[in-house]
DNA sequence: CCATGAATTTCGTCC
DNA sequence: GGACGAAGTTCATGG
């Protein structure tokens, strides 16, 4: 294999794994570590298959250029199109801690219900404060505008709900972004940032307790 | 798939390529993108297979569980050890154009031969000073001691033949670290820090002239 | 489409 | 083994 685009590299020849995707994308695999592949062409590019010889190229002229000395196996596949990862591992099991530690959102705060289901979707932690009035809780990784618009729009429908009423927000996240955290102040909402890993030691600390 | 471990992802369930190799290690492909796979586990890590369930799990703690359902294709093969990727770009080019312009070597620098072969392998470059004397040239990407200590071991050889003697050193690199500074000083050998784009931009003026 | 910042970054090197 | 920086970084988001 010989590559020429960003730099020049070159694969002496010996028994590798080639792997052909949809998008035409390709990559050289040796029989060790999953992640990198030895060598690949990123989508969008183009595969031409000449007799032992396949070229691979880009828009930017970048050319993949591999020689096929002896094929041991070859198959293909129809994949269909893939669901993709769901990588919701760090905001749900950060509702999950805050929900078993409501006095890290404040003092004196108590939880009411965990995904608190309204008209517009599911509040992610409905809380009390310690003067007993409702505090509605926005939990996510990254504290981004759309965060704080969502929370938005939760107070306004629970504002009006004599069962609920009076509301306040709190906007609570492992990093807020600096946009985000104006909008809230000017709309009311107090932003909480959150430390995973410290939170996750007082959750483990206070099960250790009992 | 479920992965718990620096964060939890899942991915639901599709007809995906599943990749085990020599090390243990462990990726998941869609068909699409040649780079990255969905979801991965990296050696060192170990691979438990039970009838339908894969579960595989490093040192940390990390844990990958996969769900066969059903299985299309399964091959084997092996593929030995890797001679493993040669990125010359960057150093050959820089051979190349020092070879070009051996003036920005030293003042009065000629070039005699390219990979002049000796006993224990080729000398980057062989020159002549201003004076007409040799100059055996190391060039490096990075200057490091090892490149000082290669040089030198050149030397040693090529200034006990008497169609080459009396011989001096140049360490040519685009970045020389202090430690192989000092040692190539101490060892009489000159150190001089390569301009990649600058020459580059100089040989493409020379070609421009003629 | 370009700039910025995160990433289960990975990967190499220095200390 | 940990810290630091580069990578054909890749990848998503914001403007």
């Amino acid at each position: 294999m010989d590559y020429v685009g960003r730099l020049t590299a070159h694969l002496p020849l010996a028994t590798r794994l080639l792997m052909v995707k949809a998008d035409g994308s390709i990559s050289i695999h040796a029989d060790d570590r999953a992640y990198k592949p030895l060598n690949w062409m990123s989508p969008p590019c183009r595969l031409e298959e000449a007799p032992g010889v396949w070229r691979v190229v880009n828009k930017a002229g970048e050319e993949l250029r591999i020689t096929l000395e002896e094929i041991l196996h070859d198959t293909s596949h129809e994949l269909g199109v893939d669901p993709g990862l769901r990588k919701d591992g760090v905001e749900a099991h950060l509702q999950e801690l805050l929900a078993a530690t409501p006095s890290a959102l404040g003092v004196g705060f108590t939880l009411v219900r965990r995904e608190h289901m309204t008209a517009i979707g599911p509040v992610d932690l409905l809380c009390r404060d310690a003067t007993g009035a409702h505090v509605a809780v926005e939990v996510k990784r990254r504290g981004d505008i759309d965060g704080v618009e969502q929370l938005t729009r939760y107070l306004e429908l629970l504002g009006r709900d004599p069962l609920i009423a009076p509301i306040t927000g709190v906007f609570a996240a492992q990093e807020i972004k600096p946009q985000a955290r104006v909008l809230a102040t000017d709309r009311g909402i107090r932003c909480v940032v959150v430390d995973y890993d410290a939170l996750r030691g007082i959750v483990r600390d206070e099960l250790t307790l009992f």
